[in-house]
Order: C-alpha cells, then sequence, then structure tokens
DNA sequence: ATGAAAGCGCTAACAC
DNA sequence: GTGTTAGCGCTTTCAT
C-alpha cells in the first residue's frame, strides 16, 4: 500500500524505485517500444505497488496528444442528448478517445465560452450539437484544426461534417401525414425556444407543406420550464377550450404530447378519430402509457455513434476519404393517435 | 481574422505579434499583477485578432493547478444524475472550477478504470457517486491528495466527506407510512441490480420496518433494461396476477411505479382504496399523470449543490472548518396513491 | 511595470 | 533493449 504523501507521485518516483530509467518505465506503462519482460514486471509491480498514476497533463503537453473528444451539447435535461452521448460512447470505447461533455443551455454565447474552455484543452476532436453558432465559435471551430461533427441537424452549411437529420424535411412528412390522413384544423404547441434551431425548422417545414395545401395553423401556444408532462395537459385543455374546431394537435416534442393524450383520454375525447395528435422524438421512456403517440425517431443514437465514427476515422487516417455529410432518414411511427390513410 | 494554420497558437506568437514579453503578455492573460493599461489592451485586442487560445496543458503543467471536478456517476440516463449535475454546475459556475463527468454503468471496474483516467488529469477535486468502491479506487481517492465528496448515500463511511440521504431510512419511513396507513399484504418491485447499493439499502430499511410488525414482502419482481413506464405496467400485471391478496405495491423507481398506476387505472382498480401505490425519486417528469404517485424526493439538487460547496470551500481555504458529513432529509409525498393516515 | 531564466512531468528523437 | 538529451507552452520566481 501507499502512505498518502502530499505530493504526487511521478515517473521519477517510480524509476528510482526500480532503478530502471525514466524512459524505461515510461515505455512500460504506456507499452510502447521493445521492452524486455523482466524489467517490464519489475516497473509495473513497482507502478501499483507505489500507487503511481501518470500525470496525462504533463504527457500531453510532451506528446502533443490529447486523447480528447469535446462534445457541446444544450442540455442533459431530456433525454435526447443522454441518448446521444451513449452512442458516442459506445463507438470511443474501442478506442483510445474520451469524450468530455460541455452544456450551453441552448445560449449561443454560453456556447461559445464552453467551446473556448474546451479547445484550450486541446482535444483531438469536436462534436458539437447544431449548425448555427456565433462567428467567434465558427472561426474558432474552423481554425482549431482538428476534426469537427455537427450533429443532429442537416440543414446547413457545416464548418466541417455533419450527421443527423433534416428538421425541415421531418416537420414537412409529418405535415404530409397528418394531411393524407384528411385532418384540416391543425394546432401546434411547443417549446418557447427561439434558440432551438432545430424546433423552428421543424416547424417551419410543416407550415410549407400546410401552406402548398392552403391549410394555416389555427392556434398555437408555447411553454417555458415546468414539467412537460403537466404542460402538455395544461397547453391542450386550454386549446381546446379556446379552438374546438381543431382536430389536430402537433406537439413539437412527445412529453407535451403525451401529456395532451393522457388529458384528451380523460375527457372521452376519441383519439385519433375526433382529434389526431402527434409529437417528436420517439422517446422510449413513453412506450408504456395507454396508447401510443404518433411521433418521428430523431435517431438519436445512431447521429451519437456516426459523429464519433467520424472523428475516430479522421484521426486514425487524417488522409482518409470520409463521408463528411451524413443525413439520416426518420420514421414517422403512426402509434394509436395518427390515423392512416 | 485568422488564417487556418496547422499549429496552435503559442503565447509567443502574440508576444511577437505586440512586441510585448510573453510573461507579460500571460499576465494580461489570466489578469495576474500589475499591468499598464496601453500594453494590456495592446495584448487583448492582438491576442483577439489573431484567435489566440491559451493551451491549459501547458499552464496546468507549469502552475500545478487543475481547475477540473471529476464527477463520476453511474448513468446519465435516468434523470436523477443529470439533476445532481445541475445542481454541482450551479455553484459550480460562480468559480473557476469546471465539472467533468465520468459514467461508470454500475461496474465497479469501470468506477475504478474511469476515477484512474480523470485522477491522471489531476483534477481539484472530485464528487463520486456511492461508498461502495473497490480497494484500489479506495486507495486512489484518499492518496490523491485533493477533496473527495462521496455523494447520495450516507450509510456507510466515506474516504472523506460525504453528502446525502440515508436509503435505509428512507426505506423505513416509507414502510412506516404504508403500515400506518393500514396496508399489510405489500408486494415489491425494482431492477435487478445487484450493483445499486442504494436501492438495495432502501430494500433492507422497508423490510427491517416490515418484520418489526411481523410483516413479510409477499410478492417480489425484478426487471432490467427497457422502457421503464411500460415494464412497471407488465410487472405489475403479472403480479396482481400472480398475487390479487396484495393490498400494496412498492416501486424502486417513480418510472415503474407510473406504469404501474396507469395500468391499475386502466383496470379500473380504485387507488389507493383497494391497492396503493409508492414509488422512489420525485420526478418531476410525472407531474401531469392522471393521479401522483407517491413517493420520496432524493434531494437530488441539493446533493449536487452541497458537494460542489464542499469542494469549492475546501479549495478556497484547505485550513478551513468544513461539515464533512451531511445528512439531508427526503420527504414522502403521499400523492393519491397512498392513503394517509 | 516588465523581463529573463528555470522548470513543471513527461515523451520524441536519437544514441548506444 | 535501454539511456540521454532536449523541449512541449506555460507560470513561478527573481531581477530590474
Amino acid at each position: 500500500m501507499t502512505t498518502d504523501s502530499k505530493r504526487p507521485l511521478t515517473l521519477r518516483d517510480v524509476s528510482e524505485a526500480t532503478g530502471v530509467s525514466e524512459m524505461t518505465v515510461s515505455r512500460v506503462l504506456r507499452n510502447r517500444g521493445d521492452v524486455s519482460e523482466k524489467t517490464r514486471t519489475k516497473v509495473l509491480s513497482a507502478a501499483k505497488e507505489l500507487g503511481y498514476v501518470p500525470n496525462k497533463i504533463a504527457g500531453a503537453l510532451a506528446s502533443n496528444r490529447v486523447n480528447l473528444v469535446a462534445v457541446i451539447i444544450p442540455s442533459l435535461s431530456n433525454m435526447v442528448f443522454p441518448e446521444v452521448l451513449t452512442g458516442i460512447n459506445k463507438v470511443l470505447e474501442n478506442t483510445e478517445l474520451q469524450p468530455v461533455v460541455g452544456v450551453t443551455d441552448y445560449q449561443p454565447e454560453k456556447e461559445e465560452k464552453v467551446l473556448y474552455e474546451m479547445l484550450s484543452w486541446r482535444p483531438s476532436g469536436v462534436i458539437i450539437a447544431g449548425l448555427e453558432h456565433t462567428d467567434a465559435a465558427r472561426a474558432m471551430l474552423s481554425s482549431a484544426g482538428i476534426p469537427v461533427v455537427e450533429i443532429m441537424d442537416t440543414d446547413g452549411k457545416p464548418v466541417d461534417a455533419m450527421v443527423g437529420i433534416s428538421h425541415r424535411r421531418a416537420g414537412r412528412e409529418m405535415a404530409k401525414a397528418i394531411l393524407k390522413a384528411g385532418y384540416r384544423h391543425i394546432g401546434f404547441m411547443g417549446t418557447k425556444m427561439p434558440l432551438d434551431h432545430r424546433a423552428r425548422k421543424r416547424f417551419e417545414g410543416f407550415t410549407e407543406v400546410l401552406a402548398k395545401e392552403g391549410v394555416e395553423i389555427e392556434d398555437r401556444e408555447f411553454y417555458s420550464g415546468g414539467s412537460a408532462l403537466a404542460k402538455g395537459r395544461e397547453m391542450t385543455q386550454a386549446m381546446l377550450a379556446r379552438s374546438p374546431e381543431l382536430d389536430f394537435l402537433y406537439y413539437s416534442n412527445d412529453m407535451i404530447g403525451a401529456g395532451g393524450l393522457l388529458y384528451l383520454q380523460e375527457q372521452g375525447v376519441s383519439v385519433p378519430g375526433q382529434i389526431g395528435l402527434a409529437g417528436f422524438n420517439g422517446v422510449e421512456l413513453l412506450q408504456g402509457l395507454p396508447r401510443q403517440l404518433a411521433t418521428m425517431d430523431a435517431c438519436r443514437l445512431e447521429i451519437g455513434r456516426k459523429a464519433a465514427e467520424i472523428i475516430a476515422a479522421q484521426l486514425e487516417d487524417p488522409e482518409a476519404v470520409i463521408e463528411k455529410h451524413v443525413t439520416l432518414t426518420p420514421t414517422i411511427s403512426y402509434g394509436d393517435t395518427l390515423k392512416r390513410r
């Protein structure tokens, strides 16, 4: 066992304890170069005995290599980004790379700051949510000299690579399905988030298709904060009180949609006959509700996975030819709240 | 604007661009020591112009200071730890410190590995979930020479500091409330997680109180994976088919409890008259369900906050006298599924 | 108020 | 297979 000393141990300590040079100790600890089995075991056991923990700070400075991938996301609190992280982890686990995550709370200035902080650790790559950044952030990304993958959204021009879905198209597809099912009086509910560009793009795609058919959103409501399930319930109640003629409610996420669905069931409203519903995200969590909300999968796991693969591949071989624009295609699940025609 | 060069800029580049010594540039960038207003602005504008991003690796090595706090948690996918992280963030935002999170998937060996990786970056402090670790992990923690706070649980002896609730007590309190309400035929459902020590402790406390009254758990079921809501539904159905005499169901978390609640409502079972229910965690998400599940708050936000405060205080003044054992007291909410007596 | 020198703990590059 | 030397980019310390 170790005695608790003030100063962390260094290579030198291990070197002195074994009589082996620092350099060879370093080689053993990193599995680099040829070392005789004898010294190898001697060093290894001494390092363990002493409780030596390598100093990556020094190692990174000397080797100019940092096996960190900066992952920058807007939020941890809605299940979509944790799932992306899971996908990233799955891939990076098989490499030397380690993800480090930063959270921006959907604020561009905070994103800029977080990015700056992370870049100052000289990571080997960056995965960052969205295509919209401040000019300064974009400049940092492009001059960092490392692979950058912008994820979630593909409606726009990336700094380097991008992996995601087209949210505009997602909105369009859902609008088509709704119109095809015969609904014509549509209400919309979503977050009060001018900075959630993906939600905005879905909305734009959605209204675009409606407009082509001469249909307009007849009522809308936005919320912020609080339990999404409860908000969906409240907003649905309020909207239907206000606009009883509506025959479809489009929610910008599954949680508020589920709240609406629960409310309508309690009221004995027939879904999808009297009113149809749809959300967005394909939240696994909601399986288990009495009825399944129509939704669209956002391919979160796959996005994380693919993004990590791009970073890993590019670091492995900087010359490799890699597909830098990956657009995944989400599928609609009709569930029990959207008529199928 | 910057031209995209291969090599990241160094202090020297800024120094040469301004004609100011590296040392003074460094001082300006860190707001340390006296620098004339004139050189200060000159340096600042040049740094910005060039797009200089400091190299924290080098800075950390030279100064022997790393403003990182390692946060090690079992999982990101169940909302409890993200909330702890939020609490930590709130506090650290007002300091120089930055959290870096590692995930262990409830596996001791992975925890050990993650801890080792993180310590090799020489963080200024560690916040780690749980009191149970491998011997090696415990040794690393105690010999790291930095503040360590073990969180969530206080039923045990910490390496250094601890902040949490007593899960044994939480289990006991819930058992008391259930017995007091007159229920006697109790079923239990939970995750199949031999390594979730906190769930285990709650269960132990729970059965301990029951035993004193001569009551025993009459049926139990464990699950793993999948949507918790759906699992709660399925397990509840199965258990009641098997053990129709049960008059109370205790769930190890709110999500499966909510699944059970939804199922019972559909079946027209009277809750809490015919059957009572309780979960654990106080998940805000569930507000918005037709009826509120009885539960117990795990004080997640507060735990994160307090843990971060301990780290920050200790780093600010290593001599300061700090309360190192903080036990928070969760409160029962009876909701609509547990009779009040 | 500013600069020069030394060195943080490690690894690349080159001996031997 | 092993050792030596130099230096990564910064900050500390000391000088001016």
